[in-house]
RNA sequence: GGCUGGGUGGCAGAGUGGUUAUGCAGCGGCCUGCAAAGCCGUGUACCUCGGUUCGAUUCCGGGCCUAGCCUCCA
Protein backbone atom coordinates (compact mmCIF):
# COMPACT_ATOMS: atom_id res chain seq x y z
CA UNK A 1 0.00 0.00 0.00
CA UNK A 2 1.38 3.45 -0.91
CA UNK A 3 2.16 5.90 1.89
CA UNK A 4 -0.17 8.53 0.78
CA UNK A 5 -3.83 7.23 -0.59
CA UNK A 6 -5.77 9.81 -2.10
CA UNK A 7 -9.11 11.12 -0.52
CA UNK A 8 -11.58 9.36 -1.33
CA UNK A 9 -14.98 11.21 -3.06
CA UNK A 10 -18.14 10.31 -4.78
CA UNK A 11 -21.13 11.39 -6.25
CA UNK A 12 -23.99 11.93 -3.01
CA UNK A 13 -27.52 11.70 -4.37
CA UNK A 14 -28.68 13.73 -1.43
CA UNK A 15 -26.06 16.68 -2.58
CA UNK A 16 -26.88 16.01 -5.94
CA UNK A 17 -22.81 16.24 -6.51
CA UNK A 18 -19.43 14.64 -6.11
CA UNK A 19 -18.35 15.25 -2.32
CA UNK A 20 -15.33 14.54 -0.41
CA UNK A 21 -15.97 11.48 1.89
CA UNK A 22 -15.43 12.33 5.15
CA UNK A 23 -16.71 9.56 7.65
CA UNK A 24 -18.92 9.99 10.50
CA UNK A 25 -15.56 8.49 13.11
CA UNK A 26 -12.24 9.02 11.80
CA UNK A 27 -11.36 5.23 10.27
CA UNK A 28 -14.17 3.92 10.74
CA UNK A 29 -17.66 3.70 8.08
CA UNK A 30 -20.69 2.38 8.48
CA UNK A 31 -22.70 1.13 5.13
CA UNK A 32 -25.70 0.16 4.93
CA UNK A 33 -27.55 -1.53 1.82
CA UNK A 34 -31.08 -2.46 0.63
CA UNK A 35 -30.95 -6.03 -0.49
CA UNK A 36 -33.24 -8.30 -1.91
CA UNK A 37 -37.11 -9.12 -2.25
CA UNK A 38 -36.75 -12.95 -1.75
CA UNK A 39 -39.16 -14.67 -4.15
CA UNK A 40 -37.04 -15.21 -6.86
CA UNK A 41 -33.83 -15.88 -8.30
CA UNK A 42 -31.31 -12.74 -8.62
CA UNK A 43 -31.47 -11.40 -12.01
CA UNK A 44 -28.08 -9.10 -13.74
CA UNK A 45 -29.92 -6.13 -11.91
CA UNK A 46 -29.63 -7.50 -9.04
CA UNK A 47 -25.93 -8.77 -9.85
CA UNK A 48 -25.13 -5.36 -10.45
CA UNK A 49 -26.14 -4.16 -7.25
CA UNK A 50 -24.29 -6.62 -5.43
CA UNK A 51 -20.80 -6.10 -7.26
CA UNK A 52 -21.32 -2.18 -6.90
CA UNK A 53 -21.36 -2.18 -3.10
CA UNK A 54 -19.37 -5.02 -2.47
CA UNK A 55 -16.69 -3.12 -4.31
CA UNK A 56 -17.33 0.52 -2.21
CA UNK A 57 -17.08 -2.06 0.75
CA UNK A 58 -13.50 -3.18 -0.92
CA UNK A 59 -12.37 0.22 -1.44
CA UNK A 60 -13.26 1.71 1.69
CA UNK A 61 -11.33 -1.04 3.33
CA UNK A 62 -8.50 -0.62 1.12
CA UNK A 63 -8.43 2.79 2.23
CA UNK A 64 -8.01 1.62 5.68
CA UNK A 65 -11.39 2.18 7.13
CA UNK A 66 -12.47 -0.10 9.46
CA UNK A 67 -15.70 -1.14 7.62
CA UNK A 68 -19.19 -2.51 8.75
CA UNK A 69 -21.41 -3.48 5.72
CA UNK A 70 -24.89 -4.13 6.56
CA UNK A 71 -27.25 -5.69 3.77
CA UNK A 72 -31.04 -6.95 4.55
CA UNK A 73 -32.97 -9.43 3.09
CA UNK A 74 -36.90 -8.67 2.98
CA UNK A 75 -38.81 -12.02 3.81
CA UNK A 76 -42.35 -10.67 4.35
CA UNK A 77 -44.15 -8.59 1.65
CA UNK A 78 -46.78 -9.11 -0.67
CA UNK A 79 -45.02 -10.63 -3.48
CA UNK A 80 -43.47 -13.46 -1.63
CA UNK A 81 -46.95 -14.07 0.04
CA UNK A 82 -48.56 -13.95 -3.29
CA UNK A 83 -45.70 -16.74 -4.88
CA UNK A 84 -45.42 -18.91 -2.12
CA UNK A 85 -49.32 -19.31 -2.61
CA UNK A 86 -49.18 -19.71 -6.52
CA UNK A 87 -46.81 -22.74 -5.41
CA UNK A 88 -48.19 -23.76 -2.35
CA UNK A 89 -44.92 -23.70 -0.34
CA UNK A 90 -44.67 -22.31 3.26
CA UNK A 91 -43.14 -18.94 2.97
CA UNK A 92 -40.22 -19.57 5.21
CA UNK A 93 -39.18 -22.37 3.27
CA UNK A 94 -39.69 -19.94 -0.15
CA UNK A 95 -37.20 -17.41 1.33
CA UNK A 96 -35.00 -19.69 2.27
CA UNK A 97 -34.32 -21.23 -0.98
CA UNK A 98 -34.18 -17.86 -2.75
CA UNK A 99 -31.46 -16.88 0.19
CA UNK A 100 -29.10 -19.44 -0.39
CA UNK A 101 -29.54 -19.37 -4.06
CA UNK A 102 -28.98 -15.68 -3.46
CA UNK A 103 -26.03 -16.43 -1.38
CA UNK A 104 -24.41 -18.80 -4.02
CA UNK A 105 -24.36 -16.26 -6.77
CA UNK A 106 -23.24 -13.22 -5.01
CA UNK A 107 -20.29 -15.44 -4.35
CA UNK A 108 -20.15 -16.46 -8.27
CA UNK A 109 -19.65 -12.77 -8.76
CA UNK A 110 -17.00 -12.52 -6.15
CA UNK A 111 -18.54 -10.63 -3.84
CA UNK A 112 -17.64 -10.86 -0.19
CA UNK A 113 -20.23 -11.41 2.15
CA UNK A 114 -21.41 -8.71 4.12
CA UNK A 115 -20.99 -8.05 7.70
CA UNK A 116 -24.32 -8.71 8.73
CA UNK A 117 -27.60 -9.53 6.64
CA UNK A 118 -30.68 -8.47 8.78
CA UNK A 119 -33.92 -10.11 7.92
CA UNK A 120 -37.28 -8.49 8.34
CA UNK A 121 -39.09 -11.26 10.23
CA UNK A 122 -36.14 -10.88 12.98
CA UNK A 123 -37.10 -7.47 13.28
CA UNK A 124 -40.27 -6.27 13.66
CA UNK A 125 -40.39 -5.50 17.85
CA UNK A 126 -37.69 -2.97 16.12
CA UNK A 127 -40.24 -1.72 13.82
CA UNK A 128 -43.01 -1.91 15.71
CA UNK A 129 -41.08 0.92 18.23
CA UNK A 130 -40.38 3.01 15.48
CA UNK A 131 -43.99 3.15 14.80
CA UNK A 132 -44.58 3.90 18.31
CA UNK A 133 -42.58 6.69 18.06
CA UNK A 134 -43.91 7.97 14.51
CA UNK A 135 -47.42 8.05 16.01
CA UNK A 136 -46.65 9.72 19.41
CA UNK A 137 -44.54 12.48 17.26
CA UNK A 138 -47.58 12.49 15.20
CA UNK A 139 -46.19 11.59 12.19
CA UNK A 140 -48.40 8.46 11.55
CA UNK A 141 -52.32 7.41 12.49
CA UNK A 142 -53.89 4.51 12.88
CA UNK A 143 -56.59 3.83 10.08
CA UNK A 144 -60.07 2.46 11.58
CA UNK A 145 -59.14 -0.70 9.25
CA UNK A 146 -56.13 -1.96 11.97
CA UNK A 147 -53.25 -0.21 9.11
CA UNK A 148 -50.96 2.45 10.24
CA UNK A 149 -49.71 4.99 7.77
CA UNK A 150 -47.19 7.44 7.83
CA UNK A 151 -48.42 11.31 7.34
CA UNK A 152 -46.01 12.58 4.89
CA UNK A 153 -47.51 16.40 5.31
CA UNK A 154 -46.12 16.52 8.50
CA UNK A 155 -42.56 15.80 7.84
CA UNK A 156 -41.99 19.09 5.42
CA UNK A 157 -38.54 18.20 4.02
CA UNK A 158 -40.16 15.17 2.24
CA UNK A 159 -38.81 14.93 -1.02
CA UNK A 160 -35.69 15.98 -0.72
CA UNK A 161 -33.57 12.86 -1.80
CA UNK A 162 -35.25 12.29 -5.09
CA UNK A 163 -35.90 16.67 -5.79
CA UNK A 164 -39.86 16.31 -5.87
CA UNK A 165 -42.38 19.11 -3.39
CA UNK A 166 -45.01 17.58 -1.87
CA UNK A 167 -47.32 19.36 -4.23
CA UNK A 168 -45.70 18.04 -7.67
CA UNK A 169 -46.24 14.84 -5.90
CA UNK A 170 -49.49 15.34 -5.04
CA UNK A 171 -50.85 15.55 -8.67
CA UNK A 172 -49.96 11.92 -8.92
CA UNK A 173 -50.96 10.26 -6.19
CA UNK A 174 -53.78 8.18 -5.73
CA UNK A 175 -55.77 6.23 -3.42
CA UNK A 176 -55.77 2.08 -4.09
CA UNK A 177 -58.95 0.74 -3.26
CA UNK A 178 -59.30 -0.68 0.61
CA UNK A 179 -56.96 1.52 1.81
CA UNK A 180 -57.84 4.13 4.76
CA UNK A 181 -55.39 7.04 4.00
CA UNK A 182 -56.08 10.99 5.22
CA UNK A 183 -53.60 11.80 2.35
CA UNK A 184 -53.17 9.99 -1.20
CA UNK A 185 -49.19 10.50 -0.54
CA UNK A 186 -49.35 8.87 2.77
CA UNK A 187 -47.95 5.46 2.71
CA UNK A 188 -47.76 2.68 4.98
CA UNK A 189 -45.98 1.47 7.87
CA UNK A 190 -48.39 -1.09 9.21
CA UNK A 191 -50.69 -3.37 7.40
CA UNK A 192 -53.58 -4.92 8.83
CA UNK A 193 -53.89 -8.94 8.84
CA UNK A 194 -55.23 -10.67 6.13
CA UNK A 195 -56.83 -13.85 5.83
CA UNK A 196 -53.89 -16.73 5.09
CA UNK A 197 -51.35 -13.92 5.68
CA UNK A 198 -48.41 -13.78 7.93
CA UNK A 199 -49.39 -11.66 10.71
CA UNK A 200 -47.59 -10.32 14.06
CA UNK A 201 -49.25 -9.32 17.35
CA UNK A 202 -49.13 -5.29 17.47
CA UNK A 203 -50.57 -2.45 19.54
CA UNK A 204 -53.06 -1.77 16.47
CA UNK A 205 -53.53 -5.35 16.10
CA UNK A 206 -52.80 -8.54 13.90
CA UNK A 207 -50.65 -7.43 11.15
CA UNK A 208 -47.29 -7.29 9.07
CA UNK A 209 -45.00 -4.60 8.06
CA UNK A 210 -44.71 -2.43 5.51
CA UNK A 211 -42.23 -2.35 3.30
CA UNK A 212 -40.40 1.14 3.87
CA UNK A 213 -40.57 0.76 7.66
CA UNK A 214 -38.28 -2.23 7.57
CA UNK A 215 -35.01 -1.06 5.84
CA UNK A 216 -35.40 2.39 8.85
CA UNK A 217 -35.77 0.14 11.60
CA UNK A 218 -32.72 -2.45 10.91
CA UNK A 219 -30.50 -0.07 9.30
CA UNK A 220 -30.73 2.28 12.79
CA UNK A 221 -30.48 -1.07 14.93
CA UNK A 222 -27.50 -2.62 13.24
CA UNK A 223 -25.36 1.11 12.57
CA UNK A 224 -26.95 3.20 15.13
CA UNK A 225 -29.47 6.09 14.16
CA UNK A 226 -26.48 8.25 12.35
CA UNK A 227 -24.67 5.77 10.06
CA UNK A 228 -22.37 7.08 7.04
CA UNK A 229 -23.76 5.71 3.69
CA UNK A 230 -26.54 4.55 2.03
CA UNK A 231 -26.66 2.58 -0.67
CA UNK A 232 -29.27 0.85 -3.08
CA UNK A 233 -30.73 0.69 -7.13
CA UNK A 234 -31.70 3.98 -8.39
CA UNK A 235 -35.17 2.39 -8.06
CA UNK A 236 -35.11 2.74 -4.82
CA UNK A 237 -34.27 6.53 -4.39
CA UNK A 238 -37.80 7.33 -4.80
CA UNK A 239 -40.25 6.33 -2.91
CA UNK A 240 -38.25 3.95 -0.84
CA UNK A 241 -35.14 5.82 0.42
CA UNK A 242 -37.12 9.07 0.35
CA UNK A 243 -39.78 7.00 2.67
CA UNK A 244 -36.74 5.95 4.91
CA UNK A 245 -35.43 9.30 5.57
CA UNK A 246 -38.79 10.58 6.24
CA UNK A 247 -39.87 7.62 9.01
CA UNK A 248 -36.16 7.78 10.66
CA UNK A 249 -36.07 11.47 10.61
CA UNK A 250 -39.66 11.56 11.92
CA UNK A 251 -38.49 9.32 14.76
CA UNK A 252 -35.41 12.20 15.57
CA UNK A 253 -32.67 10.19 13.40
CA UNK A 254 -30.00 11.61 11.70
CA UNK A 255 -30.17 8.87 9.51
CA UNK A 256 -27.40 8.17 6.50
CA UNK A 257 -25.82 11.20 6.12
CA UNK A 258 -24.62 9.99 2.41
CA UNK A 259 -26.47 8.46 -0.32
CA UNK A 260 -25.69 6.38 -3.38
CA UNK A 261 -27.50 4.71 -6.10
CA UNK A 262 -26.53 2.32 -8.75
CA UNK A 263 -27.69 2.54 -12.49
CA UNK A 264 -29.64 0.15 -13.84
CA UNK A 265 -28.65 -2.81 -16.46
CA UNK A 266 -30.27 -2.11 -19.71
CA UNK A 267 -32.05 -4.85 -22.31
CA UNK A 268 -31.90 -2.95 -25.61
CA UNK A 269 -32.30 1.06 -24.18
CA UNK A 270 -34.89 -0.55 -21.48
CA UNK A 271 -34.71 -1.03 -18.23
CA UNK A 272 -33.92 -4.74 -16.92
CA UNK A 273 -36.42 -5.79 -14.55
CA UNK A 274 -39.02 -8.50 -13.38
CA UNK A 275 -42.52 -6.33 -14.81
CA UNK A 276 -41.22 -5.91 -18.14
CA UNK A 277 -39.85 -9.75 -18.28
CA UNK A 278 -36.85 -9.02 -20.03
CA UNK A 279 -34.58 -10.26 -17.20
CA UNK A 280 -32.01 -12.85 -17.05
CA UNK A 281 -30.90 -14.85 -14.01
CA UNK A 282 -27.32 -14.37 -12.59
CA UNK A 283 -27.58 -18.86 -12.58
CA UNK A 284 -28.37 -18.55 -16.41
CA UNK A 285 -25.28 -16.85 -17.56
CA UNK A 286 -23.03 -18.84 -14.76
CA UNK A 287 -22.41 -21.79 -16.63
CA UNK A 288 -21.51 -20.15 -20.38
CA UNK A 289 -19.70 -16.86 -19.04
CA UNK A 290 -18.28 -17.43 -15.74
CA UNK A 291 -18.92 -15.38 -12.54
CA UNK A 292 -15.82 -13.49 -12.93
CA UNK A 293 -16.69 -12.61 -16.24
CA UNK A 294 -20.08 -11.22 -15.30
CA UNK A 295 -17.79 -8.66 -12.26
CA UNK A 296 -15.88 -7.84 -15.14
CA UNK A 297 -19.05 -6.90 -17.19
CA UNK A 298 -20.39 -5.01 -14.44
CA UNK A 299 -17.40 -3.42 -13.54
CA UNK A 300 -16.59 -2.12 -17.12
CA UNK A 301 -19.30 0.63 -16.75
CA UNK A 302 -19.20 3.29 -13.99
CA UNK A 303 -21.85 2.26 -11.38
CA UNK A 304 -23.91 4.85 -11.72
CA UNK A 305 -24.74 5.10 -15.28
CA UNK A 306 -26.90 2.90 -17.03
CA UNK A 307 -25.24 -0.49 -18.73
CA UNK A 308 -26.48 -2.24 -21.69
CA UNK A 309 -26.70 -6.01 -21.22
CA UNK A 310 -26.36 -8.07 -24.71
CA UNK A 311 -24.76 -11.55 -25.40
CA UNK A 312 -22.43 -9.69 -27.77
CA UNK A 313 -21.38 -7.19 -24.63
CA UNK A 314 -20.96 -10.42 -21.85
CA UNK A 315 -18.83 -12.58 -24.62
CA UNK A 316 -16.60 -9.10 -24.82
CA UNK A 317 -16.25 -8.90 -20.80
CA UNK A 318 -14.84 -12.71 -20.94
CA UNK A 319 -12.71 -11.86 -23.66
CA UNK A 320 -11.52 -9.29 -21.90
CA UNK A 321 -10.83 -11.07 -19.40
CA UNK A 322 -9.06 -13.84 -20.70
CA UNK A 323 -6.29 -10.78 -21.79
CA UNK A 324 -5.89 -10.01 -18.50
CA UNK A 325 -5.36 -13.40 -17.16
CA UNK A 326 -3.05 -14.29 -20.28
CA UNK A 327 -0.49 -11.79 -18.81
CA UNK A 328 -0.63 -13.66 -15.73
CA UNK A 329 0.13 -16.82 -17.32
CA UNK A 330 3.07 -18.83 -16.70
CA UNK A 331 4.55 -16.01 -14.20
CA UNK A 332 5.62 -18.09 -11.09
CA UNK A 333 4.12 -16.83 -7.90
CA UNK A 334 6.31 -13.55 -6.80
CA UNK A 335 6.90 -11.00 -4.55
CA UNK A 336 5.55 -7.65 -5.22
CA UNK A 337 8.52 -5.31 -5.30
CA UNK A 338 7.46 -2.47 -3.75
CA UNK A 339 9.46 0.59 -5.67
CA UNK A 340 8.32 -1.05 -8.64
CA UNK A 341 4.88 -0.20 -10.94
CA UNK A 342 4.01 3.21 -8.18
CA UNK A 343 2.96 5.19 -10.88
CA UNK A 344 0.51 2.05 -11.88
CA UNK A 345 -0.64 1.75 -8.88
CA UNK A 346 -1.08 5.55 -8.29
CA UNK A 347 -3.36 5.81 -10.96
CA UNK A 348 -4.86 3.04 -10.20
CA UNK A 349 -5.93 3.80 -6.47
CA UNK A 350 -6.48 7.81 -8.17
CA UNK A 351 -9.70 5.99 -10.78
CA UNK A 352 -11.23 4.42 -7.84
CA UNK A 353 -10.92 7.55 -5.08
CA UNK A 354 -12.76 9.44 -8.08
CA UNK A 355 -15.92 7.83 -7.31
CA UNK A 356 -15.23 4.86 -8.05
CA UNK A 357 -14.59 4.87 -11.38
CA UNK A 358 -13.44 0.98 -12.47
CA UNK A 359 -13.49 1.44 -15.93
CA UNK A 360 -10.28 3.97 -15.66
CA UNK A 361 -9.03 1.33 -12.94
CA UNK A 362 -9.27 -1.51 -15.08
CA UNK A 363 -7.66 0.46 -18.23
CA UNK A 364 -4.78 1.08 -16.05
CA UNK A 365 -4.70 -2.75 -15.56
CA UNK A 366 -4.66 -2.94 -19.35
CA UNK A 367 -2.08 -0.94 -19.64
CA UNK A 368 -0.13 -2.74 -17.13
CA UNK A 369 -0.95 -5.98 -18.60
CA UNK A 370 0.71 -4.76 -22.26
CA UNK A 371 3.64 -3.57 -20.54
CA UNK A 372 4.06 -7.32 -18.55
CA UNK A 373 3.52 -8.69 -22.23
CA UNK A 374 6.37 -6.51 -23.45
CA UNK A 375 8.77 -7.24 -20.74
CA UNK A 376 7.87 -11.21 -21.39
CA UNK A 377 8.92 -10.79 -24.69
CA UNK A 378 12.03 -8.92 -23.84
CA UNK A 379 13.02 -11.62 -21.73
CA UNK A 380 12.69 -8.95 -18.49
CA UNK A 381 13.28 -10.10 -15.06
CA UNK A 382 10.76 -7.21 -14.18
CA UNK A 383 7.94 -9.11 -15.97
CA UNK A 384 6.98 -11.61 -13.04
CA UNK A 385 6.86 -8.69 -10.22
CA UNK A 386 5.12 -6.76 -12.50
CA UNK A 387 2.63 -9.64 -12.57
CA UNK A 388 2.30 -9.64 -8.94
CA UNK A 389 1.22 -5.70 -8.93
CA UNK A 390 -1.22 -6.63 -11.70
CA UNK A 391 -3.16 -9.67 -9.94
CA UNK A 392 -2.56 -6.99 -6.39
CA UNK A 393 -4.50 -4.42 -8.39
CA UNK A 394 -7.18 -6.69 -9.66
CA UNK A 395 -7.63 -8.26 -6.10
CA UNK A 396 -8.68 -5.05 -4.99
CA UNK A 397 -11.48 -4.96 -7.63
CA UNK A 398 -12.05 -8.86 -6.54
CA UNK A 399 -10.60 -9.98 -10.21
CA UNK A 400 -8.04 -11.76 -11.35
CA UNK A 401 -8.24 -14.09 -7.69
CA UNK A 402 -8.64 -17.31 -10.35
CA UNK A 403 -4.86 -19.69 -10.71
CA UNK A 404 -4.41 -18.59 -14.36
CA UNK A 405 -4.02 -21.96 -15.39
CA UNK A 406 -7.40 -22.54 -13.91
CA UNK A 407 -9.04 -19.71 -15.00
CA UNK A 408 -8.20 -20.76 -18.65
CA UNK A 409 -8.52 -24.67 -18.34
CA UNK A 410 -11.18 -24.60 -15.70
CA UNK A 411 -12.01 -27.95 -13.96
CA UNK A 412 -8.82 -30.13 -15.57
CA UNK A 413 -10.37 -33.43 -15.13
CA UNK A 414 -9.55 -34.40 -18.64
CA UNK A 415 -6.01 -32.91 -18.93
CA UNK A 416 -4.48 -36.78 -18.93
CA UNK A 417 -5.62 -36.97 -22.31
CA UNK A 418 -5.46 -33.49 -23.53
CA UNK A 419 -1.37 -34.08 -22.26
CA UNK A 420 -1.20 -37.27 -24.05
CA UNK A 421 -2.28 -35.55 -27.21
CA UNK A 422 0.59 -32.85 -26.64
CA UNK A 423 3.37 -35.23 -26.39
CA UNK A 424 2.18 -37.05 -29.72
CA UNK A 425 1.65 -33.68 -31.05
CA UNK A 426 5.20 -32.23 -30.14
CA UNK A 427 7.01 -35.75 -31.38
CA UNK A 428 5.36 -34.99 -34.29
CA UNK A 429 6.09 -31.80 -34.83
CA UNK A 430 9.59 -33.20 -33.81
CA UNK A 431 9.80 -35.02 -36.70
CA UNK A 432 8.67 -32.37 -39.15
CA UNK A 433 4.98 -33.99 -39.42
CA UNK A 434 3.04 -31.22 -39.69
CA UNK A 435 -0.21 -32.91 -41.33
CA UNK A 436 0.03 -34.95 -38.13
CA UNK A 437 0.61 -32.26 -35.70
CA UNK A 438 -2.64 -30.41 -37.51
CA UNK A 439 -4.54 -33.29 -37.09
CA UNK A 440 -4.19 -33.51 -33.65
CA UNK A 441 -4.67 -29.69 -33.15
CA UNK A 442 -8.10 -30.10 -35.56
CA UNK A 443 -9.27 -32.69 -32.66
CA UNK A 444 -8.49 -31.31 -29.61
CA UNK A 445 -9.78 -27.59 -31.18
CA UNK A 446 -13.05 -30.38 -31.79
CA UNK A 447 -13.25 -30.90 -28.28
CA UNK A 448 -12.76 -26.98 -27.15
CA UNK A 449 -9.37 -27.33 -26.45
CA UNK A 450 -6.77 -24.56 -27.96
CA UNK A 451 -3.37 -24.89 -28.17
CA UNK A 452 -0.57 -22.75 -27.88
CA UNK A 453 2.44 -23.20 -28.71
CA UNK A 454 5.68 -21.06 -27.79
CA UNK A 455 9.15 -21.72 -26.90
CA UNK A 456 8.91 -23.38 -23.82
CA UNK A 457 6.80 -26.05 -25.17
CA UNK A 458 2.85 -25.80 -25.85
CA UNK A 459 -0.12 -25.10 -23.45
CA UNK A 460 -3.56 -25.27 -23.81
CA UNK A 461 -6.88 -23.88 -23.08
CA UNK A 462 -10.42 -23.90 -23.08
CA UNK A 463 -11.98 -21.81 -25.80
C1' G B 1 -47.54 16.21 -18.16
C1' G B 2 -43.83 16.95 -13.80
C1' C B 3 -38.92 15.84 -11.93
C1' U B 4 -33.93 13.74 -12.86
C1' G B 5 -30.11 11.85 -16.06
C1' G B 6 -27.92 10.88 -20.88
C1' G B 7 -26.64 11.56 -26.37
C1' U B 8 -18.60 9.70 -27.71
C1' G B 9 -15.49 5.77 -33.35
C1' G B 10 -18.66 -1.09 -35.96
C1' C B 11 -20.00 -2.45 -30.57
C1' A B 12 -19.26 -1.65 -25.20
C1' G B 13 -17.60 2.31 -22.39
C1' A B 14 -14.24 6.31 -19.66
C1' G B 15 -12.59 11.19 -20.02
C1' U B 16 -11.02 16.13 -21.28
C1' G B 17 -11.25 23.63 -22.86
C1' G B 18 -5.91 22.88 -27.17
C1' U B 19 -1.63 16.44 -26.89
C1' U B 20 -3.37 8.13 -26.93
C1' A B 21 -8.84 6.29 -22.79
C1' U B 22 -9.41 1.18 -22.46
C1' G B 23 -11.59 -3.36 -24.18
C1' C B 24 -14.09 -6.38 -28.05
C1' A B 25 -14.37 -6.71 -33.33
C1' G B 26 -11.69 -5.22 -38.22
C1' C B 27 -7.30 -4.22 -41.20
C1' G B 28 -1.62 -4.29 -42.10
C1' G B 29 3.08 -6.00 -40.15
C1' C B 30 6.41 -8.93 -36.68
C1' C B 31 6.74 -13.66 -34.43
C1' U B 32 5.23 -19.00 -35.90
C1' G B 33 6.33 -24.91 -40.04
C1' C B 34 1.11 -23.12 -40.10
C1' A B 35 -1.83 -21.34 -36.21
C1' A B 36 -3.17 -19.37 -31.40
C1' A B 37 -1.51 -15.92 -27.90
C1' G B 38 1.48 -11.70 -27.72
C1' C B 39 3.93 -7.29 -29.74
C1' C B 40 4.04 -3.01 -33.32
C1' G B 41 1.02 -0.05 -36.48
C1' U B 42 -3.88 1.47 -38.09
C1' G B 43 -9.63 4.20 -38.12
C1' U B 44 -10.73 12.45 -40.15
C1' A B 45 -15.53 9.40 -32.53
C1' C B 46 -17.59 13.06 -29.79
C1' C B 47 -26.70 14.55 -31.70
C1' U B 48 -28.01 19.57 -33.76
C1' C B 49 -28.19 25.00 -33.98
C1' G B 50 -26.42 29.32 -31.73
C1' G B 51 -23.20 31.77 -27.83
C1' U B 52 -18.59 32.49 -24.76
C1' U B 53 -13.26 31.68 -26.12
C1' C B 54 -7.26 32.61 -29.60
C1' G B 55 -9.37 27.55 -29.51
C1' A B 56 -15.21 23.38 -27.40
C1' U B 57 -16.73 16.85 -27.97
C1' U B 58 -15.64 19.21 -22.96
C1' C B 59 -18.60 25.64 -20.57
C1' C B 60 -23.69 28.46 -21.50
C1' G B 61 -28.60 28.67 -24.09
C1' G B 62 -32.39 26.69 -27.67
C1' G B 63 -33.86 22.32 -30.38
C1' C B 64 -34.21 17.11 -31.43
C1' C B 65 -33.74 12.19 -29.57
C1' U B 66 -33.48 8.87 -25.53
C1' A B 67 -33.62 6.52 -20.55
C1' G B 68 -35.20 6.49 -15.39
C1' C B 69 -38.63 7.98 -11.54
C1' C B 70 -43.71 9.79 -10.59
C1' U B 71 -47.12 2.09 -9.17
C1' C B 72 -43.91 -3.21 -7.18
C1' C B 73 -38.63 -3.19 -8.48
C1' A B 74 -31.31 -3.62 -7.51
Amino acid sequence: MPKELPPLHFHDSLQRQKVRFTPLQPGKVSLYVCGMTVYDYCHLGHARAMVTFDTWARILRYWGLQTRYVRNITDVDDKIIQRAAERQEPIGELTERFIVAMHEDEQALGCLPPDEEPRATQHIPGMQRLISELIEKGHAYVANNGDVYYAVRSFPAYGQLSGRSLDELQVGARIEPGENKRDPLDFALWKAAKAAEPAWPSAWGEGRPGWHIECSAMSTEALGCEFDIHGGGLDLQFPHHENEIAQSQGAGCAFARYWLHNGHIRVRDEKMSKSLGNFVTVRDLLPMYGGEALRFFILGSHYRSPLQYSDDALAAAQSSLSRLYTALRGLVQHERAPELGMDWEARFLAALADDANTPEALAVLFDLAREINRLREQGSELAPPLGALLRTLGGVLGLLTQDPERFFQGEAGDAKWIEEKLVERQNARAQRDFARADAIRDELDAAGIVIEDSAGGSTWRQR
